[in-house]
DNA sequence: AAAATGACCTAAAAGGTTTTCGGAAACGTA
DNA sequence: TACGTTTCCGAAAACCTTTTAGGTCATTTT
């Protein structure tokens, strides 16, 4: 009863249940008519030799392989992730797989990965970048459609889907000044990323909403680090003493932020409300309070990216860079 | 000059090039005898077509498709990401693409995913625990070799590669015995985790080695959090308040650890060395000050169980669980 | 009884590549 | 000229599946 050298194919299993290979590929896939009773004899036989029907010859005769290929430039860590997981749940449960290329930010060998991925005749391709600053289109000329996800194209004519940092930034001054806070500063990273920019326009737009001042004046640039963040505490206490709440543009940055905060003798969220952007569990959770933070919903975002592909397999692609709306997840650190 | 809407087939070279498909396939692989002349125009054709040979055609005809199915049960996150950067790394430059699949910790969906895998004829099989805890072989009637990479596979004829967490853990007292210290305390995750365990044995090993006794008196086992290194300071301090150094079971314990310890007044490393565990680096480098911490060595693990499916695709395997060594990163945390 | 219908099944082609084996030319030797 | 060698090239098989276009037989209709 050893399982076979070679795994039996369709040939073997219609010589067994005594039919041809057309009537046993007919009735393994319920197409076609065949007589119950036949049917029932091709599935016993199947069963039997446990065949697995090769997907390479049927995407060889049907030209669709059900594959994606999903390029990162980020080490699939933070963002391909998510992407990864909403890709699959998206897919109805293994009906698509992924084929996954790290391109490590070198454009060399995003070339090569592409190349490779066509040679395997991915269905579609998925592009994540690791920040949201524009990147240059692959879209040209190539046979199957591509989507790009976080980080978007600078072809108008792709299909692209980016948070909405804007927005996001903006809900947590909404909800700081509902919560009566009056003085607000915003911290974040280089100056040089759309999404610190995005994020500083978004604080803007919420605080004149509201009739408030920019606590100290101008937004603080600096680096995505908590060191920065301490460093940024200092500023911005001496810049505004009677500071009340800050924004802060990454997790990292109002983890360090809240540390120096406390040394300083202020409490956490009583004096001094922060929120954090990006809910990187690892950090939201486990600082001291744990942090209000902004969620990108990267999951839906991968999710929706590769729904997206999906319909744009069927010729139905929405050019344009489409901005998913974040959600702000209210912790201890904002009272 | 529009692309052809259908990608051009070995059969369209052959026939620009005006020689057989047979001729134009021995030219571009560079197989058998052909004129250097013909050679070069069947070169020609193809460079003019783009030519891009079909992977599913090839692989069908050849039963190798230079893909290996990657399967992971921890989100791909902390330990699949090195495992497939070690793995793209050990094939040549995209030689092989990696399938990624992650059952999510759930064995159906699990099951699932190896059928469809082999369906889609990957050339073997790696699959990556969430912990270094023994997991069900799935190696049985697998017609394609399988290692296993973190999670040894509870089947000891199976290939599987663990870090070596005792030894990791002896490296880190060492380290501090070498220091002058000599009142150690080890402080760690859940007791049913065979990592805890190994860590907690290569603490005890070391300590006996040097003739030390265990500050406390025992391993102090509680969650993988940094709520709990925070917790753990406070029992440490109290049971031995001569205690001059700590190795934690993971960074986030001892990210806590610090923290509470220097607001009880201790200064880190002055008066308490601590050494933390994975070299997670979001958490080791951004600590107050950066973390001593022993790394695993993931992508190396990575890499060479990757080496290791390539050679047992060619009938060379070694069965047994192979542990791997750790490396200590020093940093400011211990002095 | 002859013709038409319907149910069920099969032969064969197609998809693109690699490889084996034999054939054809070109050339040197007897 | 006849023959052996070498060099290069082509025909065809093989990989495995799906689908199309019929084909066979039993049953119903005229």
């Amino acid at each position: 009863m050893a399982p076979p050298q070679r795994p039996a194919t369709i040939t073997d299993v219609a010589a067994l249940a005594g039919v041809s290979i057309a009537t046993a590929s007919k009735a393994l896939n319920g197409r076609g008519q065949v007589r119950a009773e036949t049917r029932r004899r091709v599935f016993q036989a199947a069963e039997e030799l446990s065949f697995q029907p090769n997907a390479l010859a049927r995407s060889l005769l049907t030209g669709s392989t059900r594959t994606m290929g999903l390029l990162t430039s980020d080490s699939v860590g933070r963002f391909g992730i998510p992407v990864l997981l909403g890709a699959e749940d998206a897919f109805g449960a293994g009906e698509m797989a992924v084929l996954l290329c790290d391109a490590r930010g070198d454009a060399i060998r995003e070339q090569h990965h592409i190349r490779t991925l066509l040679t395997r005749r991915v269905d579609g391709l998925i592009v994540v970048g690791e920040s949201t600053d524009p990147r240059p289109s692959i879209s040209r000329d190539l046979p199957v459609p591509v989507v790009y996800a976080y980080a978007p194209s600078d072809d108008p004519d792709d299909v692209s889907f980016v948070p909405d940092d804007v927005d996001g930034a903006a809900q947590a001054v909404r909800h700081l000044v509902t919560l009566g806070r009056r003085r607000i500063a915003h911290v974040t990273g280089p100056q040089h990323y759309q999404a610190a920019q995005d994020r500083a326009a978004g604080v803007t737009l919420a605080l004149e909403e509201a009739g408030l001042p920019m606590s100290g004046g101008q937004v603080l640039y600096g680096v995505w680090s908590q060191r920065w963040g301490r460093q940024a505490a200092e500023v911005i206490l001496r810049a505004d003493p009677e500071v009340d709440a800050v924004v802060c543009g990454s997790d990292q940055i109002a983890a360090g932020l809240v540390e120096a905060a406390r040394e300083r003798g202020r409490r956490v969220p009583e004096d001094l409300a922060v929120v954090g952007y990006d809910n990187w569990e690892v950090l939201s959770t486990e600082t001291r309070p744990p942090l209000t933070t902004v969620d990108m919903n990267l999951e839906v975002l991968g999710r929706t990216a590769a729904q997206h592909l999906f319909a744009a397999l069927g010729g139905r692609a929405t050019p344009g860079v489409h901005r998913l709306p974040c959600r702000l997840v209210i912790r201890e650190s904002t009272v």
